[in-house]
DNA sequence: ACCTGAACACCGTTCAAGT
DNA sequence: ACCTGAACACCGTTCAAGT
């Protein structure tokens, strides 16, 4: 019966430790998150961490990463529909606001942190994936797009919607709407014809 | 003479904690500032701040109050023109990026700081009086333009530009494309024609 | 391999004085 | 009022051991 106790030192310190600096970092925020008080709370020694990471900024870049490879993960399954691929990505963004601002906060030094830089790639890649599948190779929609959405996200997350615009609705009935104006204002799939991608899709 | 030795204790120890607190914080980021390194480099004691602000996390929520102020004061300009809005707050960004992330960094707690929310609240409605002149009464527009916008900003604070996309091309270049893409994209002043929106620019 | 306690050089903040 | 040095409880990181 090797399940009572310890296995041996620690069952996965490191999947530990990332869990627990989101949890940590979900609490406090960037600014007061301590490698010292991770290790507390997971119960080894304030030592312990150095095994897994060779820094504080190594564990955080870790936590940005995997944030990024689940991004990536979600804006990948086929929606190749604007509306859709901005959902995901404010619901992303909602659902784990403590990551995503990490993400993107500029805190971490992404030369630094190849594994970080990678994910932040793959994200860039599935989000040019499916501006492929409705804009064409039109990349300057897709930042458009991108751009748009990740905005959207970001004014949401900070609370910045004026109480007269939000009318009591949620973030998540919010982001409903102003994504549902974009595809209103963005170019639909087949926006520019240079010569005959005419696809009248829907 | 009162010029040559140190007018009384300091001159405007406050100003120099705001401006070579903002050097500091470009040089090394929002997690490694000091409040002593600050005091350093002025040439007081690590103590002498605490006169002047609370907590380190006040004076840097100084620090951003002054950049919603300036940033606000800037959309003001009478530019009822979404490029031209658009270009003021991306320039900003490029100008101080180290401040324009601390502003929206979400690492300062808002309801903590009544002048920085204030501050925030300001650039709000710089973007709203913005609006009202080109959009009327639309907030949903504004949203969608500010975020936008935002958004833009902080994609290319971040370097999240394909190298395919940018063509060599300078964050200012950049950032004139893709603003003169959302002036074909958002609508335009007259915005909402139901049915013959079809204005086959270009 | 993985974990430990002791140690080092920092940090934010407080305190009791000094002018 | 404004500034100071000493002190406190932290922190990230390193080191020399322990199993």
């Amino acid at each position: 019966m090797p399940t009572s106790k310890r296995p041996y030192h620690f069952g996965d310190l490191r999947g530990a430790l990332l869990a627990e600096g989101e949890s940590l970092l979900t609490e406090v925020g960037p600014a007061e998150i301590s490698l010292r008080e991770i290790a507390r709370r997971i119960g080894v020694s304030h030592n312990a961490p150095y095994r897994h990471f060779a820094t504080k900024e190594a564990l955080l870049a870790a936590i940005a990463a995997a944030g990024f490879d689940t991004l990536a993960a979600r804006l990948e399954k086929p929606a190749s529909d604007p509306e859709a691929f901005g959902r995901a990505y404010v619901e992303f963004a909602l659902e784990r606001p403590a990551v995503f601002r990490l993400m993107f906060s500029g805190l971490l030094d992404r030369s630094a942190h190849p594994d970080l830089e990678l994910a932040a790639d793959r994200s860039l890649r599935s989000a040019q994936h499916f501006v492929r599948g409705t804009y064409g190779t039109d990349e300057g929609a897709m930042m458009a797009a991108w751009a748009f959405v990740h905005g959207v996200a970001m004014l949401l997350l900070d609370g910045q919607v004026p109480a007269a615009l939000r009318g009591g609705r949620s973030n998540v009935e919010l982001a409903s709407a102003i994504l549902g104006a974009m595809a209103n204002t963005l170019p639909s799939p087949p926006a520019r014809t240079k010569p005959g991608s005419r696809t009248a899709r829907r």
